[in-house]
DNA sequence: AGCTATTTATAATG
DNA sequence: TCATTATAAATAGCT
């Protein structure tokens, strides 16, 4: 018999508790699956007890099913879709950019080749010196917006999911190690940036 | 009044069929919130309602997480742990070509410093040829690396949340941005690779 | 697991 | 949608 009404909080008497659990449980159960019927309504239920054993139900289909249209449902329209079209439009933005990245490349290598004596000769002094300048200076650029780069990708990572925390960690450690990558003493070559010569055919899948 | 018991079947009356559904939902949800507290285990309910409308309960956590530990009960581990596991493995990987680099570019660095002049003089004909032929070695090192990079990164981006193709609009943005930094005009500094002048002060928030 | 006194949910109605 | 209420259903405590 019911001698009084039940405080709504956590049953302290193991053996009460459990027998309590089986008991609702089944009584949860049998409500949705009488809603499912009298409402044709889908309905899924995921139980883990207190020692982490599932119970579940799925009253349409499988839970498998209902699950995926719980996510589709979740995160709006199809991801895979938009998730192609927005990798798409990078490749897209990335190929041109490596097209004028590669002709700079090209200029670079002549430039290089000019100065290693490939066709005149040696470079002078001067003419050196005007190259470490020049390089200083982009670095410098280069420098100011990858800081701004990364500070707000940091800022944009940050107070996100799960799926997105490991992103971030992802750049993080990526980042670290980069960093650790310039860590070097000299002068003149220790800047690099984003993403300049990336060769064309990684785009091609 | 309940005048007499319910036809468990579909209630055909759809006002009648909308109130029941209401009701007996609520009634459903509450009976989960009990059972969840007085026997402390963690439940999860989806309802679609006929015409698809998504109703939903998570007892402790969010849906999302109770969705992937009912998928890592049902099937193998969880996906996110391979994930970033393998994000792991890759970022591993990456550290040590950057460690690589490092020493190559300091051996560029040495070079260059020489032949700017810093201390002796002028690089004889073969040094120049010696260095051009480093310098070739290290930009395809260095554009391996970048391919993997974006290789990577645009995989990781592929399939994830739509706060994750924010995140990839912004990089796209940024790629952007980047192009327009580096379309500017001059013959020999117009390679930019990948990160490594990020400042330290970053990574401190 | 059953049993029953009660509480709780709810069907019909306003 | 909200409130009421008569009744069905669920269930707490017991065996």
């Amino acid at each position: 018999m019911v001698r009084g009404k039940i405080q709504m909080k956590r049953i302290e008497n193991p053996v009460h508790r459990q027998v309590t659990f089986c008991k609702r449980r089944a009584g949860l159960l049998k409500k949705a699956k009488e809603l499912s019927v009298l409402c044709d309504a889908e309905i899924g239920i995921i139980i883990f007890s207190a020692h982490g054993k599932l119970y579940d139900l799925a009253t349409k289909g499988t839970m498998q099913g209902l699950v995926n249209k719980y996510l589709k449902s979740t995160r709006g329209a199809d991801p895979d879709v938009e998730d192609r079209q927005a990798t798409e439009k990078q490749v897209q933005d990335t190929k041109m950019e490596i097209d004028v990245l590669k002709t700079e490349i090209d200029l670079l290598q002549k430039g290089l080749r000019y100065m290693s004596g490939g066709g005149t000769g040696k470079m002078t002094m001067d003419e050196l010196h005007v190259l470490e300048k020049n390089l200083e200076v982009w670095i410098d650029h280069i420098r100011s917006v990858k800081m701004d780069i990364m500070f707000q990708e940091i800022q944009l990572l940050k107070n996100k999911e799960e799926i997105l925390r490991a992103a971030n960690h992802y750049l993080n450690d990526k980042m670290s190690s980069q960093y650790a990558f310039t860590n070097i003493d000299g002068p003149v070559m220790n800047e690099i940036a984003y993403p300049l010569a990336i060769q064309n055919e990684i785009y091609q899948f």
